[in-house]
DNA sequence: AAAGACTGCAACCGCGCGCGT
DNA sequence: CACGCGCGCGGTTGCAGTCTT
């Protein structure tokens, strides 16, 4: 690929980089996103470097990728992170640090661009004095709705439980064939399922002492292990009259 | 109302990894 | 094994909009 370095002198939009290097920088038009959507539908995602020469776009793979990736696709979700949203990139950064790919496959439709701008926004350190002022009028307000997310997790890990025990169940019942075409199924899942258990609730390892499972760890908590589950979505659990009683250890 | 400070975010860059040859 | 290519990731930049003084 033909080297893309830009001189801060000749700023992102120079027109030098389009004559002499080829590629168009800065903001994309309307025209462009048109070429790289119709691109993307008639030939899927991948192959970035190609799109160029197929659409005719003079941009460069890796700008059409971001392009698509950050703003284009379909599955993004528009609008402001919510208090739910922030709770767990909060979460999800203390047990990962700064892999916002890893952190964005937990919460669909943002991604690492959004959650890693958003951070560095709201929660790096040397903020203005008057930012951290206004972030903590928040953190009270966020406090109280922490609360209701704790037993919400840990209404989700229940239900992850009766799942395990159900398919135990089958396991126990069915000794036919069919029976042991489930087994092969379950022992295969089954690691999976004990190692959800672990942490199903992204506050888990709070709730258990902190500090527990493979936090920090490389490489074993790449994949998001409740994937596929929608966690986030439980806006209609009720909550007993009790569970104001229970303390949450946040930060 | 104006100027400066701050925030949000799109986009760029360099680096490293995985894969095919 | 070495190399090149494509891609993904994290860090950084810069601009436009908003807020504060």
């Amino acid at each position: 690929m033909a080297s893309t370095t830009t001189t801060t002198m000749e700023g992102q939009f120079s027109w030098i980089n389009y004559l002499e290097v080829g590629w168009r920088k800065g903001p994309w038009t309307p025209q462009e996103d048109k070429l790289l959507i119709e691109h993307v539908n008639i030939h899927g995602e991948g192959r970035w470097n190609s799109v160029s020469r197929l659409t005719g776009l003079k941009r460069s793979g890796k700008s059409c990728r971001l392009r698509w990736v950050n703003y284009l696709r379909p599955d993004l979700k528009r609008g402001k992170i919510t208090p739910h949203e922030e709770t767990i990139i909060l979460e999800l950064h203390a047990r990962w640090g700064n892999r916002w790919s890893t952190i964005a496959r937990s919460l669909p439709g943002r991604t690492d661009n959004e959650i890693k701008n958003y951070w560095r926004t709201h929660f790096k350190k040397g903020k203005s004095t008057k930012s951290v002022e206004r972030e903590r009028s928040r953190f009270t307000r966020q406090q109280q709705e922490q609360k209701q997310y704790q037993y919400q997790y840990q209404y989700q890990y229940q239900y992850v439980e009766e799942l395990q025990q159900q398919q135990q169940q089958l396991l126990e019942v069915d000794s036919t064939t069919k029976g042991m075409m489930l087994q092969v199924e379950a022992a295969a899942v089954a690691p999976e399922m004990q190692e959800m258990s672990s942490y199903m609730s992204p506050l888990s390892y709070m709730f258990q002492g902190g500090g527990g499972g493979n936090a920090g760890g490389e490489g074993s908590s790449e994949e998001v292990p409740w994937a596929g589950i929608n966690l986030w979505n439980l806006d209609d659990v009720q909550l007993p009259a009790d569970h104001e009683d229970q303390g949450f250890p946040f930060y």
